[in-house]
RNA sequence: GGGUGUGUAGCUCAGUUGGUUAGAGCGUUACACUGAUAAUGUAAAGGUCGGAAGUUCAAUUCUUCCCACACCCA
């Protein structure tokens, strides 16, 4: 560094930045507080936007959240992703708007209000008002709206806040109301029953998730019914039929026996709904003689349900074989009423579903035999499977039960009874009958409604559907349309879901949600509407709020007929799935707008969304324009605690978002949770240590390099020109290797990230950049640190400076969308008037292929390699660094060597403290060879010999090797016949002989002459010297450029190496004046003090900014007090010291 | 019960178009280096690549089965 002349004179370059020096210290959090400030002042984010708004769209979907709770870290690891991917886009030169959402209906919310409001039953909410209870859920959903923005904020997420979509706003609930009607008009849309957890003392209907959430022990009957085989319905069913399992074809025994099924259940009061019984028709049934009866039941099960009564097995035969055997239900209420219903339809009219479906076995495989009797009693209006099969055989449901649990009146043998009362009179009757098998009780878990602790029932009700089944070859197609991060997903988890796609229940009984716009005539006939305009024209009414209460006082007269609205609401998920229509109000406005947008380039949510967003999105995209709405997803997985465990806030095993953000920065965060597997839909255990190992690779080092570019350029007073010509330096411009090498690198790093970015891949963006800066900054900038502390001013310093500045600022652009505090700090450090006013307006870079230098890239490494091994030697020989050694030998046979080590002689001198490089071709000497057979190319040609040949390779000497290396051939012999192999046929290991001390990495060998001569010695004890000084000037916290006087009194042979090294120690250490005293008679050290506890004042130092351009003394102040007096040991050599600023 | 994913060093994770010496970080130990660095470097220790079978000249990698864990669905 130019010490001593502050008017650097490169003032003729014009204009020119001068740059500020930054502190090596650093708070993180601090600094990115302040950034978001200056974004916010300078409405960097609008610019964005608005600098933009004329290039090519990029269109991004945000999934609304739920903000009914506070945003714990898979929001925010949702944020940074929806962040970044934008990001990045537009700096590649896309217009990208980003809308916020919100989703605002649904059961959680109406939850919570009842809870709140103590509201049980839907009795009770119906009493307090549904308008009051709407308006409390309107009121609460937007209840954190401002802790969301604040954290989405900090964590650096760019996203527009104030043109921001709610699911309940009317523009949107239209919107879904035309996307209802588009897909009603397809006839896609269908009213159906589906059997759903109700709680009969809530009267309400549950979700599955509220089921789920209080299963309790319980006691109930565990029965076994006798039905028995209806006696006019003889043998039926052929052999054929029949007889891969069965042993023998099912037909009524002939004798004149009574013949029963036989069915297990633990809810008696189903018997009086049961419609059918079901049978597996892969499992085998056997007919079973005991006392005098013939019993029907799985085989396996034979041993469980008689235990040791005795039995004849009459018959064995599978399933299959007992499809449509009738029988006699235990009760004919269901018989007696459904047969009056059907006779009420004309006959022409009647549907497919007839109660003369009832009353036979039916088969299906979810039967199984692992517990029961393996025959299951069906009573479809109370239970999903039961439900389903039944309908699949045109049985009809019935349903006794009224709303509050309770028989109807019909039900003569439990009038108005509860029906878990009804067990116990349900069972004596059975026993009367002489139709129970067993009686016995059962402890099992089962599910109990969570706010009434009362047991469930499930139910059959009625509920709208979409009629995904048949549309479900169209979604197996536009799926194939959509790139899948992580890949796995399309075909597996998703395509899996959709290949088994069920009907969509989008209906929900509930209140706070948009309501179907459905209007229905007490014959049925229906009417739809799709936007308000219509619905009000032909009501005559307006409609101000389209939220139930109001929508209901809406009824329209056509034909002579009042039709009135159904009463549903829609499943919120219906309503996040026509998001992409609703937010931009389509096809209200935004025609055009919506037509360029569709569909999405990217959206992403986690992998519980799998079955949730991405699928109503899709579903209801290819129902309106055959089309997936999103072309990429990423689909991250799920954060878990330190401990494996779920973070819980009652456990406490996780540390707060705000204190993470708070502590350790949002940078340091974002690339910690993007660099993770996370973004590959896996698990991630949530580590405070990750992110902070995220600091120590990424943040802290290019820190330091920054203060290290502004620190020595604003000693040297080096000044970047105000142009863009940083953006592209051209490597052919510069003389310098290292130069060229480090350019070519960010070259080969910028196309790592691209083509990381482009395939959506993020989680590899970030390690290429740890690799660079690693390159950065313990190759380029510790092996140019010479370059820039000489001190004449020639091109090669100004090289190095430009080179520098240009590889920290391209690196802020390239850093932006991942880290983007970080990055507008280095960019806004190094920015001049030339310059955009943000690093986030600038464009991101794109590989300048002609600055790339492969071969140097490779170069850079074996001199690497080289020194390494120089390293590796030094410390096997107990050398230390600071002591010189006379010579390297490097020993290789590869051609480029020689050429290498003569680019690069200074380099590796300096970096080993070496005196002399020398090469040598001859290995022998030194080196062990063994052979091995190169098993990829030789693979395919000798398939079967290659185990001979390489055992053949294995068994040569080192010095067949050696010769067969001269003359580039290897002559092996292979199950008896001869070989002749190239050189590439075969893999070279090298070893150290043990006689000689080299070491040995891949071709290339090192060697060093340990023999340390006199000379050797004495400037090996300067250097120690010049380290010491150099140590104490830092525990004084001397600026780098304060210059010093020192005072020694040290032993002859101290004091002679000094004198014969005087002026390279006074230059290393910036000492004006060295004055050695006579006398060698320094004090003894009593013990091996280090520096630190020499000077315990001033330990630890004090945090302050260097301040390296310190105004120079007077010459004349070293009358002055003593810096630090002081007696200090260099290798063995004790002496005194009195240091001044001179 | 079904589907999907995961299983590699003490811990957290890379990797693998099938090729014989499987890597990184953290942690541990020793040594070294440092006037940009809160760092860093070198080395030591640590692996039946979940288990079994199969295909192959060759399997951590492909196939099948099994085991464990997670998520989704029942």
């Amino acid at each position: 560094m130019n010490n001593n002349n502050n008017d650097v004179d490169n003032n003729n370059h014009s204009p020119l930045t001068p740059l500020t020096p930054i502190a090596n210290k650093i708070s993180f959090p601090e600094q990115e507080a302040e950034i978001l400030a200056f974004w916010k002042k300078n409405a960097i984010f609008e610019k964005s936007l608005k600098t933009r708004k004329d290039k090519k769209p990029y269109v991004f979907y945000d999934g609304p959240p739920f903000a009914t709770g506070l945003p714990h870290y898979g929001h925010l690891l949702a944020g940074i992703i929806k962040d970044i991917v934008p990001r990045y886009f537009a700096m590649q030169g896309h217009y990208i708007e980003r809308k916020f959402g919100w989703d605002c209906h649904g059961l959680p919310v109406e939850m919570e209000i009842q809870k709140n409001l103590d509201l049980k039953t839907s009795h009770d909410i119906e009493k307090f008002g549904i308008e009051e209870f709407n308006n409390a859920c309107k009121k609460i959903v937007l209840r954190y709206t401002e802790q969301w923005k604040s954290t989405i904020d900090r964590i650096g997420r760019w996203v527009d806040f104030e043109n921001d979509y709610k699911t309940m706003d009317r523009s949107f609930m239209e919107s879904i109301w035309w996307v209802f009607k588009q897909i009603y008009d397809k006839n896609l849309i269908y009213k159906g029953f589906k059997v759903v957890p109700y709680s009969w003392k809530a009267t309400t209907i549950l979700s599955n998730f509220e089921a789920n959430l209080n299963y309790q022990m319980t006691q109930d009957p565990s029965i076994i019914v006798k039905f028995p085989v209806h006696a006019t319905d003889s043998s039926k069913k052929t052999t054929e039929q029949a007889s891969n399992h069965a042993k023998q074809p099912y037909t009524k025994h002939p004798l004149n026996q009574q013949e029963y099924l036989l069915a297990w259940t633990t809810t008696p009061w189903t018997l009086i709904a049961n419609l059918a019984l079901a049978v597996n028709p892969n499992i085998i049934y056997a007919r079973v003689e005991h006392e005098g009866a013939i019993y029907i039941l799985a085989k396996s099960r034979i041993a469980a349900t008689f235990n040791d009564k005795p039995i004849k097995i009459i018959a064995e035969f599978s399933g299959e074989t007992l499809k449509g055997v009738r029988y006699r239900p235990p009760f004919n209420y269901a018989r007696e009423t459904l047969r009056k219903q059907e006779a009420a339809i004309p006959a022409n009219d009647r549907p497919q579903t007839s109660i003369s479906n009832a009353f036979q076995v039916l088969s299906d495989s979810y039967v199984d035999e692992i517990e029961g009797v393996g025959i299951v009693h069906m009573a479809p209006a109370y239970g999903e499977e039961d439900f389903r099969v039944c309908n699949l055989h045109h049985v009809p449901h019935y349903d006794p039960i009224d709303k509050d649990g309770f028989f109807d009146p019909s039900i003569t043998i439990a009038p108005r009874t509860n029906f878990k009362a009804a067990n116990s009179t349900i069972i004596q009757t059975l026993k009367e009958n002489n139709l129970l098998f067993d009686h016995k009780t059962i402890d099992h878990s089962y599910p109990f409604c969570w706010r009434t602790d009362t047991p469930l029932m499930y139910k059959a009700i009625s509920t709208w559907f979409v009629n995904v089944t048949a549309i479900k070859e169209d979604l197996i197609a536009t799926n194939k349309t959509i790139h899948w991060i992580p890949e796995h997903i399309k075909e597996g988890r998703f395509g899996e879901w959709l290949r088994d796609a069920k009907d969509w229940a989008i209906s929900r009984n509930r209140y706070w949600g948009t309501p179907i716009p459905i209007w229905e005539a007490p014959d049925g006939e229906r009417i739809c509407f799709g936007d308000i305009a219509s619905l009000e024209a032909a009501s005559g009414q307006s409609l101000p709020d389209m939220h139930k209460p109001y929508i209901d006082t809406l009824t329209i007269t056509r034909n002579g007929k009042t039709f009135k609205r159904v009463d549903e609401v829609l499943d919120c998920w219906f309503e996040s799935g026509s998001m992409p229509y609703a937010y931009k109000h389509y096809p209200f406005e935004n025609k055009e707008n919506f037509e360029a947008g569709f569909p999405a380039d990217f959206i992403s949510e986690g992998l519980d969304q799998t079955r949730g967003w991405f699928y109503t999105l899709l579903v209801i995209g290819t129902c309106l324009l055959g089309r997936s709405p999103f072309k990429n997803v990423i689909v991250s997985g799920l954060i878990l605690a330190e401990d494996g465990r779920k973070m819980s806030k009652r456990l406490k095993n996780y540390p707060d978002p705000t204190e993470i953000l708070d502590k350790l920065g949002a940078d340091a965060l974002r690339a910690y949770l993007i660099s993770s597997q996370v973004l590959r839909g896996e698990t991630l255990r949530f580590s405070e240590q990750g992110i902070i190992q995220i600091i120590r690779t990424i943040m802290l080092p290019i820190w330091n390099a920054l203060s290290f570019l502004t620190t020595y350029a604003s000693m040297d007073n080096w000044r970047a020109s105000e142009d863009r010509t940083w953006l592209k330096l051209d490597p052919n411009t510069l003389t310098h290797n290292l130069d060229k090498w480090i350019l070519s690198t960010r070259e080969t790093l910028i196309a790592k990230i691209n083509a990381a970015m482009q395939s959506y891949q993020i989680y590899k963006a970030i390690t290429p950049m740890i690799t660079f800066i690693d390159s950065l900054t313990n190759i380029y900038i510790r092996r140019s640190r010479e370059r820039f502390w000489k001190s004449q001013n020639d091109a090669d310093k100004d090289s190095a400076y430009r080179t520098l500045y240009s590889i920290l600022k391209h690196f802020s652009i390239i850093l932006a969308p991942f880290m983007p505090f970080l990055a507008e700090k280095i960019y806004q450090s190094l920015k001049n008037s030339a310059d955009v006013v943000s690093v986030h307006l600038e464009h991101y870079p794109t590989t300048q292929q002609q600055a790339r230098n492969l071969n140097l890239e490779e170069d850079i490494k074996t001199i690497d390699t080289v020194i390494k091994l120089g390293r590796s030697l030094r410390l096997k020989a107990k050398i230390r660094i600071r002591q010189p050694i006379s010579k390297l030998t490097v020993i290789s046979k590869t051609a480029k060597i020689p050429e290498l080590l003569e680019t690069y002689d200074t380099m590796i001198k300096e970096e080993l403290n070496v005196k002399k490089i020398a090469h040598s071709y001859d290995e022998t000497d030194y080196v062990l060879y063994s052979a091995k057979a190169n098993f990829k190319k030789l693979g395919q040609l000798y398939s079967h010999n290659i185990k001979a040949i390489n055992k053949s390779l294995m068994e040569l000497s080192s010095e067949t090797i050696a010769e067969a290396l001269k003359n580039g051939t290897f002559n092996v012999i292979a199950d008896g016949k001869p070989i002749s192999l190239t050189q590439e046929d075969v893999v070279i290991h090298r070893s150290e002989k043990s006689t000689s001390p080299i070491h040995n990495e891949g071709a290339i060998s090192c060697l060093i002459d340990t023999d340390l001569t006199a000379d050797l010695k004495q400037e090996g004890l300067v250097r120690e010297f010049i380290h010491c000084i150099q140590k104490i000037r830092k525990e004084l916290n001397l600026a780098y450029d304060d210059t010093i006087k020192l005072m020694l009194q040290c032993p002859d042979r101290l004091k002679q190496a000094i004198e014969k090294h005087r002026e390279f120690i006074q230059t290393q250490t910036l000492t004006r004046e060295l004055v050695l005293r006579p006398g060698n008679n320094a004090p003894i050290m009593t013990s091996s003090q280090t520096i630190k506890e020499k000077i315990p004042s001033l330990t630890p130092p004090a945090p302050q900014n260097h301040k390296p351009i310190a105004p120079l003394k007077t010459k004349s102040n070293t009358a002055a007090k003593p810096l630090i007096e002081t007696t200090l040991t260099v290798l063995t050599h004790t002496f005194q010291i009195e240091m001044y600023k001179s």
